[in-house]
DNA sequence: CAGTGGTCTAGACCACACT
DNA sequence: GTGTGGTCTAGACCACTGC
């Protein structure tokens, strides 16, 4: 592509030495390439469930070889930015596929899987407009203040309610979000902020706590007082570590548990 | 390597149909130089924190290209059972290093990093061999009444008693170990695993819950009875999938969370 | 059949660590 | 300098998908 120079930073002469302890001397070139590639996907050059270009169509573009364009998407592909489809092409990530449906929730029946016990049934209680707390704009990146979107919701599996959720959203992407268009749409909500908002969640933290539901917690989700819940308080990303979501939910988890993989 | 055939199944001839729906027809040569590797890994050839040998002297070996060494290894080190290091080599990975010394534990200060708090305080309760019940011998893949050995013991931080945990280990791998040898390691449990009984835990799974401690419980954490704690139940697996550890941790969450990253 | 991603090779050069 | 992993290239061939 160009030269070996860090993408955004000083450019001395090749191979010139660290200008400060702990700036990268340079990027490989993939790395440049991967960068390119994530811009065309942020601007939504590609759309979510669309074909990218071709391998080779992209290392004509970059001026690179077929192998670096690889490494590229190598590397997009095992963070799940775009999904690679042997024979037919490199795919756009989405969260409107019936596999990778519940790809950020990781409650479990206690026996079998999550498709075993059907779609979850959702139910919107609340979406309201309000100004940011200074806790909820600290999350999102917004001053105290900003106008937030609030939404309250519960998931029932098998009629049973078993998460109390609320989010918080930036007023600014997510203008002309209404409890009606939530309640009307059939499929994950994160589909539903990629189809009609263009916000594309692509990553997202969570901090887990056990905690005593108040009452009217135990109301919505219809249990007695005193039983404890799962409190999962999640910030979801946007390309670029942009919060777009905060998200606190409480979990019941006498029939469900969290479950994570780790290595 | 060899043929284009799977590692352990049925043999055809080259570019053959696969034999059943599902079976895959062929490997490819980077997974049979991998399977290669792991088990040289599993068989103690090369030990934790030495290095493997070099690329270069893999290739020669397997009669393969570097490259396809490269792509092996990088399965395994995305695995995290080897690390590279530039211009060194690459090394077996080992859970007696400081900075992965909390490789499998998921609990962070609610404000600092988990070496904020400096190293955690053990103490161990007990250590008794009994018969696996049949929830155990299942978790462990035993049969009921095999010999296991239970482990008690607490975590704390900043003399605050955090972590109280019961472990389950089989008989036969862990024959030997005692009250005060764990007492007397200091560092962490899978560490002492690694050098004492070549038990590498690779890889586990975590089923969290949000649960009310008994009064014994509330008593070794010296926390008020109805305080709610978070249920991590852990099987820890060596290579090959083979379970070697039953865990079931009650975390305290007042000051500390459970923290997980998606994508 | 053509087009796509997936594998494999061979060689060149670069960055890093140790001596 | 030597040896290690890391990057980049170019070309060949394989496997899968859909026309």
């Amino acid at each position: 592509m160009v030269q070996t120079l860090p993408p955004p930073a000083d450019g001395a002469a090749t191979a010139a030495g660290p200008g400060q302890p702990g700036t990268p001397a340079f990027s490989p070139l993939y790395q440049q390439i991967k960068a390119l590639i994530l811009q065309s996907l942020q601007a939504g050059e590609w759309k979510p469930g669309e074909a990218i270009p071709s391998e080779m169509d992209l290392a004509v573009r970059y001026r690179v070889s077929q192998g670096t364009v690889r490494k590229a998407i190598d590397e997009l592909a095992a963070e799940n930015l775009v999904m690679r489809r042997q024979g037919k092409g490199t795919y756009v990530s989405t969260h409107a596929e019936q596999h990778v449906q519940y790809r950020f929730l990781k409650l479990t029946p206690d026996s079998g899987d999550i498709s075993s016990e059907g779609p979850a049934e959702r139910h919107i209680i609340d979406c309201k407009r309000l100004r940011a707390t200074a806790d909820i704009a600290r999350a999102l990146a917004l001053r105290a203040g900003d106008p937030v979107l609030q939404v309250r919701r519960t998931l029932a599996f098998a009629g049973v309610p078993t998460i109390l959720e609320d989010l918080w959203l930036p007023g600014g992407p997510f203008k002309g979000l209404t409890a009606e268009r939530l309640a009307d749409y059939h499929g994950a909500m994160y589909a539903l902020f990629e189809t009609e908002f263009g916000v594309r969640m692509v990553r997202a933290d969570e901090r887990i706590r056990a905690v005593t539901p108040d009452r009217a917690q135990c109301a919505l989700l219809k249990i007695e007082p005193g039983m404890p819940l799962l409190s999962v308080e999640r910030t979801a990303y946007t390309y670029n570590d942009v919060p777009m979501e905060l998200r606190r939910g409480l979990y019941r988890t006498d029939t469900h548990h969290y479950h994570n993989e780790l290595s």
